[in-house]
This record gives C-alpha cells, sequence and structure tokens, in this order.
DNA sequence: ATCCTATCCTGTAGGC
DNA sequence: TGCCTACAGGATAGGA
C-alpha cells in the first residue's frame, strides 16, 4: 500500500501534529508485527519528547529526544491516526500513544507487515532496515545518467530494478508502473538494456510522479489513508495501474497487465514498446517481402 | 553478486 | 446467502 509519497504525506501531518509533544503513556497490543514489537516499548518512550519526523524511502523515523528514535514502516496495512478525542476500540490497534492534552495517535495494521522498532538516533542510519537503502529521490533528486551507469550490468527488468529499495528508495508497485508508463519504457526491458536518454525519462518521472502524488496526499487503493483518516487523491490521476482491459489515455491502446517477480505490472504496450525504435528502412522492407 | 521464490497476515472481491 | 479461492500497495531469508 503505502509508497514514497503515502509515507511522505504521513510524516507531514506528524511534523504538523506531533512534532513538540511528549508521549505520557503507551498501551500496546502485544501482538507481532513483521518484528516483535519490544515489550518494553512502552517504559522506554514515556516521557519523550518529539523531536523531529523523517523519512527515508517508506520509512519513517520519528527522533524523540534522550538519543532514542522509533523506526516505523506502514507495510501493506499500517496506518498512523491521530485522535484529538480517541474513539471506542478499533481492530488491529498495536500500539496507543498518549499525550497530556489526551490527544492520542495509534498504529493500526490488520496484516501486520509493518515494523515498529526504537533504536539509537546516533545509529539510527546503521540499522539494517535502513543501511541497504539507496538515495531517497525526493532528498536527492536523482540524475539519469547515475541512474545508467548504476543498472550497467543489471539484468533484472526495469520493472522489479525500480522496486528494488537498494536502488531507488520509495517506490512501488502502483508508482513503478505509472513511472514507467509516463516515460515510454517497456517494464520487461532489462534494467542494464535502457539507454542513457531513457534513463533521463526515467529520473524525470520519478520526480515528477512521486512529487504530484505528495501534492495529492497519496493513493488510496484501499487501505492507506492520511493521519486524519482521510483518503488521498491521486488514484484519480493513475494513467495505467490496475486500469487493465481499459483504454490508454494517451494513445488509446489497450492497457494490459502482467506478473513480474510475483507483482502486477500495468503497462501500455503500444506506449511502451518492448523494442527501441528500428529505422524505418527495415519496416518497409518487411512490408514489402510479405 | 544477482535474481527468483516462498513467506509472513488479514480483508475483500469474485466465482459458483 | 454462504463458501471457496485468488489476490492485495511490503520486505526479507534462503537457494540457485
Amino acid at each position: 500500500m503505502p509508497e514514497l509519497p503515502e509515507v511522505e504525506t504521513v510524516r507531514r501531518n506528524l511534523e504538523a501534529t506531533v512534532l513538540g509533544r511528549t508521549i505520557q503513556s503507551v498501551r500496546l497490543s502485544g501482538k507481532k508485527l513483521r518484528d516483535p514489537i519490544s515489550r518494553n516499548l512502552g517504559t522506554r518512550i514515556r516521557n519523550r519528547r518529539i523531536e523531529s519526523v523523517s523519512r527515508h524511502g517508506k520509512f519513517l523515523l520519528i527522533d524523540l529526544d534522550e538519543d532514542q528514535t522509533l523506526i516505523s514502516h506502514l507495510g501493506m496495512s499500517g496506518r498512523w491516526l491521530f485522535y484529538d478525542e480517541p474513539p471506542g476500540p478499533l481492530p488491529h490497534v498495536h500500539v496507543r500513544i498518549a499525550f497530556a492534552d489526551g490527544t492520542e495517535l495509534w498504529f493500526q495494521d490488520p496484516r501486520r507487515f509493518g515494523l515498529l522498532r526504537l533504536v539509537s538516533t546516533s545509529r539510527r542510519s546503521r540499522d539494517p532496515a535502513l543501511s541497504k537503502l539507496g538515495p531517497d529521490p525526493i532528498a536527492t533528486p536523482l540524475r539519469g545518467n547515475w541512474l545508467f551507469e548504476r543498472a550497467r550490468g543489471a539484468r533484472v527488468a526495469i520493472k522489479s530494478y525500480l522496486l528494488d529499495q537498494s536502488r531507488v528508495a520509495g517506490i512501488g508497485n502502483i508508482y513503478a508502473s505509472e513511472i514507467l508508463h509516463r516515460a515510454g519504457v517497456s517494464p520487461r526491458r532489462p534494467a542494464g538494456a535502457l539507454t542513457a536518454r531513457e534513463w533521463d525519462a526515467v529520473a524525470d518521472e520519478i520526480a515528477r510522479v512521486l512529487g504530484e502524488a505528495i501534492d495529492r496526499m497519496g493513493t488510496t487503493f484501499s487501505m492507506y489513508r492520511t493521519l486524519w483518516n482521510e483518503p488521498g487523491t491521486y488514484g484519480d490521476q493513475l494513467l495505467v495501474y490496475d486500469r487493465a482491459g481499459e483504454p490508454c489515455r494517451r494513445c488509446g491502446g489497450t492497457i494490459r497487465r502482467i506478473v513480474q517477480s510475483q507483482r502486477s505490472t500495468f503497462y501500455c504496450p503500444r506506449c511502451q514498446s518492448l523494442r527501441r525504435r528500428r529505422p524505418a528502412l527495415s519496416i518497409a522492407r518487411g512490408q514489402s517481402g510479405a
């Protein structure tokens, strides 16, 4: 569910809401997420003040005072929810953080693929979850040539390559398809076979698609919500994702769904040709020979 | 090193 | 209506 734009939206929401607040009490569900939540998490973050909220790729980093950082990943179905007045019990709420003024911050995650881990702020970037991440494309705008050089020799399909968080951090299954469609690159091309020009187009579209999605508070396909339980509106802008069989908005061709690395990929075979453009001569010769 | 597969978990949509 | 299966925006360990 949540990719970079959704996580950035939540980060901004958290920054606007809980920055400077001091945690008064914590309640845990006791259920394990991707990893078990530390049993003493509550005692370790009680009385800590929230100093900053940052993000790398899909990871949120909530820095507290006393050299503590809460690392959070939303997985497929995680949500942070803020309440001025907390409602009655909700299912799948694994952490409830209460502040002194009665407001609360909840972490809800039905599928429990999310992550919550407390680490030392000074050593946070050495955490195994963060240490292997590639650059965050919002913090560090990517250059086509840098991507081109780095992908040299990679035989994996460009779609799967963009999902690899150690290459670029933050792109997920929806935006990978959208980015490649706008760049006019077939998702089936080997990453190492893209030309420098094509990487320029991919780099431009990474910045443009992610930026516009942040402006619209992300894409709500089903689970994702902002901190105030509102849907994002980038879903209106999707050109290929979940549109199999429908007409391409650019060329009128039919959007196709394929499976790559066991994930759905959507693309327009006409706009996103598998072959690089060939000289007109070879086409003419093929016709005359028929 | 690279690449692929299976796995963790619940909710939901679609077929019958 | 209800039952069953397939699938869903994620990362990661382990094997080829």
